[in-house]
RNA sequence: GCACGAGUGGCAGAGCAGCUAUGCAAUGGACUGCAGAUCCAUGGACCCGGGUGCAAAUCCCGGCUCGUGCUCCA
């Protein structure tokens, strides 16, 4: 079945038919490092690691690439800020990157291509531009001529050119740069003192924001791609800049096939960011949750809709997250990992998964099937009944919860989660049946308040009590 | 101002033309000394006004409200 996608450019749902069958070549907009990781980079990076384990689990061969912006003004005022060298902050954070993606269960990309790395072909990029006329030289720097190519304005805002002329109104002026019209945009930046610089056919700088993803995924995946990605606010004009770029430095269009954008992230409905106070750390969120029951919330929602990260989120998404991981471990402790076919609730489950994901990854309808057959476990486990049913759902939520969403920590380690808390259970185990003895003495004297009073004392030491038809049973919290 | 998107039950959040979304919470029941867990059941929603359809949260038009972008931003 095929699968669609949402196309920024043509504002609807396009059936992904590749450049060349069976394979998709993914380019996404990475980060700035310019400090530490927030959750809005791990939306991002979330969603398009599910868009790229759905692709390939649909059988295309994806080349997915993604870059880092390690030159930019922000690095370099926060290294003059430190006295440190550019490449030192960026490296600190591009660490900090990888350490808070990997235990998100982020996949790695194929690549991940540096402005630094890239220099040379920059620079041909830009000579290509002067050449064909759509680039000239000012005092400061190098810049890209919108009016040489009008048409291209407004393919992914559906705004054009007057009203930008209009809307952007007098900042122009503030820039003071030698741009002859202020919806030009800077290829090239001649260096500053104290900033890093690389020589270059107009002087020492260094490259402007936009011409280093133009040449990346140029460098990468061709001078045609299948998608090209990011979040949505790069849109514009980041993402414009680099449509007049990449098409007029290769002379034809589109270059990029399908421009896929992924939602913002609000913080009790309003937009996250720094002066608002209201801004989350990867690190941050991660001393308050697991980093799978981060990625449970930021998967909530399908991927364009923005996620109001909230109280009432987080808890949620624990609660779920919980109580998938509890009777996975349970199924899979218990009977282990099997097959699910031919299990009519498993494929009916697998089925609707199947075409909500195919439906522009729509991951809020996979983890209601998720949840379903979590719970028709839950069902199965409480009734000791179909064994075989248990172990297909096992290998169900394993496949569809794991390999998919990722939302499953490996095999072994909720094994061993399951067996630690079994090892726990053994050493008071003594303890806990001596007590719970007791307190059967007090019940069926009807001594509530000796029988409630051991139950409390069970509690101190992290023992849960539940009293059913066939006696009390206990388990550790 | 312009552009884009959104407005769904107490809350979160799908669906985007016809069939129970789902979860949490609530209510009733089973089970209980109480509590908890579990199970069963129930109620409750589609911003407003028009229009098109046999049929509209779902499409069209017009409002209103909110968010985001138009400057660096995932």
């Amino acid at each position: 079945m095929a699968v669609r996608v949402f196309d920024t450019r043509s504002r609807k749902k396009r059936e992904l038919v590749t450049i060349e069958e069976g394979k998709v070549s993914l380019y996404a907009c990475g980060i700035t490092p310019y400090s530490p990781s927030h959750i809005g980079h791990a939306r991002q990076a979330i969603s398009f690691d599910i868009i790229v384990r759905w692709l390939r689990k649909s059988g295309f061969e994806v080349s997915y690439i993604t870059n880092f912006t390690d030159v930019d003004d922000k690095i370099i005022a926060a290294a003059n800020e430190e006295g440190v060298d550019f490449l030192e902050v960026a490296n600190r954070n591009i660490a900090d990157y990888f350490e808070s993606m990997d235990s998100l269960n982020v996949i790695r990309a194929d690549a991940y291509p540096r402005v630094t790395e890239t220099i040379p072909e920059i620079i041909e990029m830009i000579e290509t531009l002067i050449d064909k006329g759509h680039a000239y030289l000012a005092d400061d720097g190098v810049y890209f001529e919108i009016d040489t190519s009008p048409e291209k304005y407004g393919q992914l805002t559906g705004q054009t050119l007057e009203m930008v002329r209009s809307g952007a109104g007098g900042r122009v002026d503030k820039t003071g740069s030698g741009k002859r019209d202020h919806r030009d945009f800077a290829l090239w930046k001649m260096a500053k003192p104290d900033e890093p610089f690389w020589e270059s056919p107009w002087g020492e700088g260094r490259p402007g924001w936009h011409i280093e993803c133009s040449a990346m995924s140029l460098k990468h995946l061709g001078e045609r791609f299948d998608i090209h990605g990011g979040g949505s606010d790069l849109i514009f004009p980041h993402h414009e800049a680099e449509i007049f770029q990449s098409e007029c430095c290769l002379g034809h269009d589109p270059v990029v096939q399908y421009w896929i954008h992924n939602g913002m992230i609000n913080i009790d409905g309003e937009k996250m960011s720094k002066s608002l106070g209201n801004f989350w750390t990867i690190s941050d969120a991660l001393q308050r949750v697991d980093p799978l029951v981060l990625r449970y919330t930021l998967i909530n929602a399908p991927y364009r809709q923005p996620v109001d990260f909230n109280q009432i989120m987080i808890e949620d998404s624990e609660n779920h997250h919980k109580r998938l991981i509890d009777c996975y471990g349970e199924g899979l402790s218990k009977h282990g990992t099997g097959d699910w076919s031919g299990i009519p609730e498993l494929e009916g489950a697998a089925k609707r998964l199947v075409e909500g994901m195919n439906d522009d990854f729509n991951t809020r309808v996979a983890l209601v099937e998720v949840q379903a057959v979590a719970k028709w476990i839950r069902g199965l486990l409480s009734s000791r009944g179909d064994e075989g049913g248990i172990s297909g759902a096992v290998g169900w939520i394993s496949e569809f919860a794991g390999d998919v969403l990722g939302l499953l920590p490996a095999d072994e380690e909720v094994l061993a989660r399951v067996k630690s808390h079994e090892n726990v259970k053994v050493e008071v185990s003594s303890k806990v049946e001596s007590l719970l003895g007791e307190r059967e003495d007090a019940r069926s004297a009807k001594d509530w308040s000796r029988a409630d009073e051991i139950r409390d004392e069970l509690s101190e030491m992290g023992v849960v009590v539940e009293d059913g038809p066939d006696g009390a049973t206990w388990r550790i919290e």
